[in-house]
DNA sequence: CTGAAAGCGCTTACAG
DNA sequence: CTGAAAGCGCTTACAG
């Protein structure tokens, strides 16, 4: 097969050209031991001249280490995702390293495997885990945390013993409930995502503290999933005044829902959100919301990877805090 | 440095436990070779039991080949570069391949050499690459272009021999001015993105067959430049019916100023955009745009570059087609 | 159907 | 301050 474009310069050409050792050129790149300055000096001119930049295959069989770390989310075109890769980027790149973003395509096994083995293959030096299933990690997931370092990033998984990064799920269920009370709704349904996340039954647990019998509706994340849970309460004739959404897109959802069933918003019904996305100021009426600092979800994560990575103990999980912005979809219960 | 976790297995430890030679082992993976069968079965046996992945560095250095493809694009956090990002990730696993995404921090110029840096390392095997500043290629850019393949997403640049995978932006803004004048507008203005792009030339040049004299405010490509280039067209006294927005995100910036000026659309002022992100038809009142197919565009992307990896023959530039997505900000003219 | 050995491009002890 | 050489984990001609 024959390419177009021109030969890559080896380091045995930087060498040759510049009358020294491949030790010498690797040392000057390196700068792991001293050279002679006008030796150095010629070596990065001609470095710089022909464009030379290392081959990383040639360097990571000997250094073991790639510089690159790899975030796997359910799906890359969210705004809700594609925020936490940039706070991981943003900090991958800060500390030298490069991000491999990859969807999961909602956690295929398949598409999730094969990120895995990047891990295993030494391609990437660590993993940034986002899961989006359940709680329970499978047989994949397991088997890797035993072979590299595994950071989660949303959700915990209890049974295993990785980091984790999230936000303070309980609290922000708190908060919800503490806002929907203070404006006097007594009888508020809860629509959340999947039952087996961590985050959504911390959400709801919270949430009760404020409305201990409050219902549950359980569904998946998207404005679809919004829209049908709250129909499902409207056709049970469930009588209402206020909708905790455990996340942004449900709010929407179920936001667009109540218009279609002529329920004005906030005057007849309050919903509140949770993430902040950048959809929640953006849709009529603005959306009252939790807001979890996602940017900063990535950062967390990224550096406890390569404090991981760099020191060898195992960085400790971290809980970020979360805070209400009031907007307009919540007002005074009727 | 001590790693918490186990070590790898090589391959000399399959073949070891399997008492072949590492030839066969090899052979017996890629399938490149007849093995027989009760010795691949236990050799397959142990490499399953074991959880051995061969090492990507190894395999990289023979073949030259990583069969992981970068794709840079200046903002991941937005949904427009997520869409892009999806299709042509889907295609990549489709394929075999493994897809890096990356931000360039809207091109920032160090953080584009790292990532072409990754090509000419061999870290990956191609760059699909989505500029944001302007058609005139930087010094690293050009060349990358010699060292590897690349194609260019989303924008175009002539000086630079590389294929590339774009909507056709002319007819974006024939189908907008053609929209509006049938509508009865006489006046619109143009608000866009950077003046250097050429998507957005050929947008308002197309738009310019139906209104030759359309006024054209350039800026870049987020909401709040949309709300400011259409305040900077009211301050300045101009009288316009209607406003074509270069995307989406100018688009909604340029409602929320109009409503804030207690113009009432599309009664008064009718709006369409480009693109159709997830939030045009979220926003009251719903967007009229002209749709792209971003996911499409990735896609594609993706398939020029494997095939020219695959073949070594640079493919041809592709042109996707667009249309009218009509919603409620458009109307008749008053 | 199988194996010994060369070699991909680096890094790094070892020796001077 | 410098270099020859071993070796990282694979793939693949070469030889049988």
């Amino acid at each position: 097969m024959d390419r177009s474009w021109g030969r890559q310069w080896t380091m045995q050409d930087i060498a040759r050209v510049a009358g020294v050792s491949v030790t010498t050129v690797s040392h000057t790149l390196s700068g792991k031991r001293a050279v002679r300055p006008e030796t150095a000096a010629r070596i990065m001119r001609i470095v710089e001249e022909l464009g030379y930049v290392p081959d990383s295959a040639g360097r990571r069989l000997k250094s073991g280490r790639s510089r690159i770390l790899a975030l796997a989310v359910p799906d890359i075109s969210q705004s809700y995702f594609g925020s936490i890769a940039r706070g991981a980027e943003e900090e991958a790149d800060r500390r030298g390293y490069g991000l491999l973003v990859s969807s999961t395509a909602d956690s295929d096994p398949r598409r999730e495997s094969r990120y895995f083995s990047l891990v295993r293959a030494r391609a990437v030096d660590g993993l940034l885990y986002t899961g989006s299933r359940d709680m329970i990690p499978g047989q994949d997931l397991t088997r890797l945390v035993n072979e590299g370092p595994v950071v989660l990033v949303d959700e915990q998984m209890p049974t295993l013993p990785v980091p984790s990064v999230v936000s303070d799920n309980l609290r922000a269920g708190q908060i919800a409930g503490e806002h929907l009370a203070a404006l006097g709704h007594t009888r508020p349904i809860v629509i959340a995502g999947p039952q087996g996340l961590k985050s959504q039954v911390e959400r709801v647990q919270g949430f009760r503290q404020s409305f201990n019998n409050a219902i549950v509706f359980y569904g998946s994340f998207d404005i679809e999933s919004g829209y049908r849970l709250t129909a499902d309460a409207l056709a049970n004739g469930i009588d209402f005044t206020s909708v905790f959404a455990a996340n942004d897109s449900l709010a929407v959802g179920a936001v667009r829902c109540l218009r279609d069933h002529g329920k004005s918003i906030p005057a007849e019904v309050s919903v509140i959100g949770v993430d902040d996305i950048e959809l929640a100021e953006l849709v009529t009426p603005g959306l009252t919301t939790i807001r979890q600092n996602t940017e900063e979800m990535g950062k967390v994560a990224v550096t406890s990877l390569l404090d991981w990575l760099e020191t060898g103990e195992m960085p400790t999980s971290t809980v970020l805090p979360v805070e209400l912005v009031e907007r307009e979809s919540t007002g005074v219960c009727r």
